[in-house]
DNA sequence: TGTACATCAGTGAACGCGCGTTCACTGATGTAC
DNA sequence: TGTACATCAGTGAACGCGCGTTCACTGATGTAC
């Protein structure tokens, strides 16, 4: 990280760019803001002056969009993990939504930058769309095994949107009054967000919701049946 | 906005501080980020000079934080008023979720620096506890009646996260491919975060997923006794 | 094998900007005597 | 009733900072002849 650099050979200058990369994304974290973070600090910490990183980035929002696209990518690939480790697509859900989840709470700076920015920087639309792609052949399998009803993209972005929130908040509020168990509230919030969204998906849109007292029974039942072995 | 000031009398003082606050609030909208809100663009939208800013608040970060109080009372007010127009504690539930949603999407720009900035100011802690306690009561009637199961704070905490998840990715990530019917989108989440809350609050920590041959004919019935009147 | 030259990967110094903040001052208003 | 004075609500000019970015230069490496 620092002491005189050894100056690349003709054709291997792309290694600086590398570098760059790396360097910055650290350098984010420690700084916790992408408008924190310096193109002067970053150069330093890679040993380099700061003209320099103007040879492989056409400024501080290139460099930052560029590191967007590595932590988008290292999202997308824990995502296909998790669901390649699950044959059935409910537990599968479940992989995805607790992988996203784990991601979130270790990287929160990167996942600030990712999902929670003023303006998305060049590309990163399409990194988001690739990723979100992904999720989207998870959630189709649910569809396809009659757990969800409805359109695979737009079931994908509800169950998305519940995890988000749940990981977002837990980020930007560490204030509010969470639970000590902070495993089983997550465990909840995806289901919540799976089971919710099974239910929602069956139910026509504008009708008004029941008068409470109609649906305990049938919830206490469904409940039942889903949390008892001997049931299948 | 503009033209020479009337000095205020002694006395009257405290009325700028108002001014400063408004104007702040409107340049911060303006602006799109706190960061980009500059003091001196406050005070020249006040028609005052900019140490005059000084005389009412300690600085930059605390006019933000005095802003950002304003737009949690004004959040906080529209969710008492929702919730008051529903006897039923479902349909309360419901109308506190749309209020929520609709504030968000109404000030995208404000929500933003309440909730997703990287460090809470001072004070604001305080403002979304208060903030949050309305919901909880809400969600304490839903409770006693029977239709979600356990400690009410973090029952409230689950259901503000899902509908959090929902705006605020609707607010950063334009991008993505929302449906075009957004208040049937919105619709879904809301139903998504009651219904499966109130599943998830049944379940028992820990049990694996059930292999989902088998959950989905109680769905079904669950779904048909939700939405058809006469069940009632 | 020697040498002139092009290229590539950087360097060093500087520019200009706009910001938050500070400090000494002003001038109208109210008030004590 | 007049006047000296304290107070209050501002003003105007300036400071220093650190940033992103630019520009002319350097010096080692490879290559053509």
């Amino acid at each position: 990280m620092d002491g005189r650099r050894v100056r690349a050979r003709p054709g291997e200058g792309a290694r600086l760019r590398e570098e760059i990369l790396r360097t910055a994304e650290a350098l984010l974290v420690e700084a916790g803001t992408e408008d924190a973070l310096t193109l002067r600090a970053v150069a330093r910490a890679a040993g380099v002056t700061t003209p320099s990183v103007y040879l492989h980035f056409a400024g501080k929002e290139a460099l930052v969009a560029a590191v967007c696209l590595r932590v988008w990518d290292e999202l997308d690939r824990r995502m296909e993990r998790a669901r390649a480790g699950e044959a059935d697509p409910l537990r599968a859900l479940g992989a995805c939504g607790h992988a996203y989840v784990r991601f979130a709470l270790d990287h929160p700076v990167q996942y600030r930058v990712l999902l929670m920015r003023p303006a998305e920087p060049e590309g990163a639309a399409i990194a988001s769309t690739a990723c979100f792609g992904h999720m989207t052949d998870t959630v189709t399998a649910c569809v396809e095994a009659g757990f969800l009803r409805g359109d695979p993209r737009t079931l994908a972005l509800g169950l998305w949107t519940a995890v988000h929130g749940c990981v977002s908040l837990l980020i930007t509020q560490p204030s509010l009054p969470w639970p000590d168990d902070l495993d089983g509230f997550i465990e909840d919030t995806v289901r919540m967000a799976g089971y919710g969204g099974a239910v929602a998906s069956r139910l026509p849109r504008g009708a008004p919701p029941p008068p409470v007292a109609g649906v305990v029974a049938d919830l206490d039942r469904l409940a039942d049946r889903l949390h008892r072995p001997r049931s299948w």
